[in-house]
DNA sequence: GATAAATGCGCCATTTTATGTCCTATTTGA
DNA sequence: TCAAATAGGACATAAAATGGCGCATTTATC
């Protein structure tokens, strides 16, 4: 918690968390001498420390010292709201897309975010992530026509989508064509590594799928929408609608 | 930090930063109230917490407070050394399996993971990064036969590539047949959604790669191996190294 | 077995910090 | 103009942190 601070105490401990973390072996005497303070002092410390919960160990004897437990915290990192939001959707969808490597310890990470959140925040997370819908990936002969879609699209997107914003794009069909459309982005849908749109079109008052991959521009406006029901999209996603 | 702590002003300090987080206004006098101090120490503990870069903000006059900026941190989260390294290296493949959408907090994310490793442990899992190779998406042929391996096996694996532990396995070739093996982990390649270990088949001594949802049964042995250089996988490569 | 190097912790005097009280200045909405 | 809010200076006092000492204990090494 404390960085540059006025509370030396604090600093210290901080400071000695992270000393802890780094080197395989410290003594209370190299502490102390380090940080200008007594040896009993530094045990203070770690008992404090200790009481807080953290995994210290300390050999006694001879060739002894500290130890952090080698499992504990490689450090805290702070979040903000977009980044958690991000990153607890890109979990899910990893998870969700069922490629299981490396996936073992990343339950517990997400469920660490999900607690980190208040409760309001938390249902606004899962509402989001219950507009996001994993189908099966895509056909060989599909992806081969797969462009990266650049990022200033795929930003504003991303925030309308975030915001339930209504976006104005300009999307270029499979035969090419180009058209001007005001789109509410309802639902996202990954047929890896394809993402679509699955939104209401205003030019027609219909549902209509985009890929993401054919939006060429991308504009928000500041006008919001409620959502819809996944059913009023049907015969958009044909059997595509594994949700997560 | 401060848990169920003896030092108090920890303990306030910590539940001050809580409550800011969560009630969207609170003013002094409440905070001194519900705290059981004067408003004098309220006001040095929320400039102890600026001087700590806490984005505290304050509105003066009739009907103001202090309000922690909404865009600070939803919480600390603490990783295990583990948890860390798996959530790293999904970022990194999420990020080089190129579909970008919800990437784009996720850069910081990893800049503020990496930043928390210590120098060693960086370069260790920068090592880990290299063995990791993202090859093309599988073909749809390839796919249909896809069964998920396993957890206990995908973890016994995910292990001993990590440890770079020798592994036995139980292996089901393409053509059914079964066969027992010593190998060495030394590279996984993904062609998603399709895991393969490349790695060197003490039976033959020479390089193989095997479909990690065909292995049945894996369990690691306590021997260690160095790792071997890509090039001397070249032939089971085919130029798929996408290397991330 | 002796010794040195290490942790662990109790006790107490001393220094430092945190806190409360009182004060003034400033901003802001009603 | 007033009341409610933040901001922060000054000072006395209460509380906590620190250092130094001692003693117990553990452990590797000679």
């Amino acid at each position: 918690m404390a960085r540059t601070n006025s509370n030396d105490r604090l600093k210290r401990l901080e400071l000695l968390a992270v000393q802890l973390k780094q080197d395989e072996l410290c003594t209370v005497k190299n502490l102390a001498q380090h940080h200008g303070v007594s040896e009993r002092t530094i045990t203070r410390d770690l008992l404090l420390m200790r009481e807080q919960g953290l995994p210290i160990d300390a050999d006694r004897g001879r060739g002894g010292g500290v130890r952090l437990d080698r499992n504990w915290g490689v450090g805290r990192i702070n979040l903000t709201y977009p980044e958690a939001v991000d990153l607890l959707i890109s979990i899910a969808v990893a998870e969700q897309m069922n490629s299981p490597m490396f996936l073992a310890s990343l339950g517990s990470v997400r469920r660490q975010l999900v607690a980190s959140f208040s409760p309001d925040k938390r249902h606004k997370v899962e509402r989001l992530k219950s507009r996001i819908l994993i189908g099966v990936t895509a056909s060989t002969y599909v992806q081969t026509n797969l462009a990266a879609p650049p990022s200033r699209v795929v930003q504003t997107l991303h925030q309308a989508f975030v915001d339930q914003r209504t976006l104005a794009i300009r999307y270029q069909n499979e035969g090419g064509a180009i058209s001007e459309r005001q789109i509410e982005p309802h639902y996202l849908l990954l047929n890896y590594p394809i993402w679509y749109v699955i939104a209401l079109d205003h030019l027609r008052d219909a549902p209509r799928t985009f890929r993401c991959d054919r939006i060429l521009s991308a504009d928000r406006t500041e006008t919001r929408f409620r959502l819809l029901p996944k059913e009023d999209f049907k015969q958009s996603l044909q059997g595509n609608d594994a949700l997560i």
